[in-house]
DNA sequence: TGGCTCTTGGG
DNA sequence: CCAAGAGCC
């Protein structure tokens, strides 16, 4: 009998190491409940709800095949190795599966796991399986991580035609175990359930994300150069609350954009090359975060950015997680992220630096408030959005690429219709107007606030401050 | 995965 | 008046 365990890996096909516990024999699936450590990790609600629901669709996936579902419950990771270990005991279990998971507190829950199972002599098999390149595995000729993206692109591109990795079947039907598995429950303790909305636009299972998958690279990936960028437009994957759940590979994704463009990944199709380019960059900051750890100890990647002095302005900040900062986009974006517990990645770019510079509020807020809030807040990605934006991060904006809120909404939302879905108060002003209200129509009509900052102004104030700080370290 | 300001040259 | 490009932050 082999213990398989399950986390951020919610599926039956192309999952390592549910496919290789299967080839080994009997499996039993395990997954572990802890909510205090979720809450500590700030993961959102409608996160939890997410991972609950898959969790849900999978353990009836796994009843078809025979494999009894197991739950158990811990107040904290440190208690995992023990219950793991009962549970093989009760079952007689000799070997326990996973695929690895990244990040600090992750990797050290996971190597004791494995250090109490091979100690009394059982078996614990961990695969690569989140992503496509194991960590540290990409490396300079020196044989260093690499700092900048394009090289790292570069070096994936060529492992990837030296050989594609494949995607593996599901696990074939087994023979009755007898062994009786347990419900999901409906709703985890401490967490609100999603609302209808929600779940509606977030339908859970491998089924909806195949779908979705499908639906993308066959009509949507076409263009996803030009359209990706305007949150009006369904023109992303809007696969990222899937990947993080597990419930898709992206070894799944990957094929599919090959598929869908003659075969090829780094030519054709724009679209299809620029959409796998985002698959990379996904690949490149899980490499981020295991080679260098202190991104996620509230460090900055650049250590010269460390002393940045960030203003301390908690009406400023509640004003921008509330979405009433008196930019239109700004707050269409942050009620967008409050009500569907998703952003468009493009206002995830803009709002993460209007906070950043023009509010000059350290990342860190940002970073937190949005793991607070996102169906899809994956630790490595939202670090790697957020250092990028606050010029803290590996490969960075340089801190003088500062965006214009207003300009960009000039540009991505032309007739202002994103606007005019999440800030109705405004919604009676022309297509002129909506981007920037004039000030008298605020005052006349609306209770929609002014602008908490000037854009000109607060976008100086920002390079002088940044100034200073490379001019510190010359 | 920018924006601002200044310049030039054309309506 | 404006578009387009250069140089700067």
């Amino acid at each position: 009998m082999q213990l398989c365990w399950l986390r951020n890996d919610l599926r039956l096909h192309d999952n390592h190491a549910l496919w290789h516990a299967s080839q080994n024999g009997p499996v039993v699936a395990v997954c572990l409940l802890t909510p205090e450590t979720w809450l500590e990790h700030d993961d959102a609600p409608v996160k939890v709800d997410f991972w609950r629901r898959n969790l849900e669709q999978l353990s009836e996936q796994l009843a078809r095949l025979n494999i009894p579902l197991k739950i158990l419950s811990a107040d904290k990771w440190a208690d995992a190795a023990q219950l793991l270990l009962d549970l093989a005991a009760d079952l007689d279990a000799q070997a326990l599966f996973f695929n690895d998971e990244y990040g600090v507190h992750e990797q050290q829950r996971d190597d004791a796991v494995a250090a109490a199972f091979t100690a009394p002599g059982l078996q614990c098999e961990r695969f690569t399986d989140l992503i496509l390149f194991k960590p540290g595995s990409l490396l300079t000729q020196a044989g260093s991580m690499f700092k900048v993206y394009s090289q790292f692109r570069k070096q994936a591109y060529q492992r990837l035609h030296e050989s594609l990795p494949a995607c593996l079947p599901a696990p074939d039907e087994q023979q009755e175990t007898g062994i009786k598995a347990d419900a999901v429950p409906r709703q985890i303790a401490g967490y609100q359930p999603a609302t209808t909305q929600q779940r509606s636009l977030w339908p859970a299972g491998e089924d909806a994300a195949s779908e979705r998958l499908i639906l993308f690279t066959e009509q949507i990936m076409a263009d996803y150069d030009s359209a990706r960028d305007l949150p009006d437009v369904d023109g992303t994957s809007r696969l990222s609350a899937y990947l993080v759940a597990g419930v898709l590979s992206p070894r799944q994704c990957l094929h599919a954009a090959i598929s869908a463009n003659q075969g090829e990944f780094d030519s054709g199709n724009p679209g299809a090359i620029t959409w796998v380019n985002e698959l990379l960059w996904r690949e490149f900051y899980k490499h981020i975060l295991v080679c260098y750890p202190r991104v996620s100890m509230h460090r900055a990647f650049r250590p010269e950015m460390e002393s940045i002095p960030w203003r301390d302005d908690s009406p400023a900040l509640e004003a921008w997680q509330q979405g009433r900062t008196g930019i239109p986009i700004i707050d269409a974006a942050m009620r967008q992220l409050l009500t569907t517990g998703w952003m468009h990645n493009r206002l995830r770019m803009l709002t993460a630096m209007f906070l950043t510079k023009n509010l000059l509020i350290d990342w860190k807020h940002g970073e937190r408030w949005f793991m607070q809030q996102l169906i899809d807040g994956d630790l490595a990605a939202n670090n790697g959005g957020w250092q990028w934006s606050a010029s803290t991060g590996t490969d960075s904006a340089p801190y003088f690429r500062i965006f214009n809120a207003v300009t960009q909404s000039r540009k991505f939302d032309p007739q202002g219709d994103f606007i005019r879905t999440w800030v109705p108060e405004i919604g009676h002003l022309s297509s002129k107007q909506i981007h920037q209200p004039p000030v008298d129509d605020l005052f006349a009509s609306s209770d929609y606030p002014a602008p908490l900052v000037d854009l000109g102004q607060s976008r100086r104030r920002a390079l002088d401050v940044f100034k200073q700080q490379g001019d510190q370290h010359d």
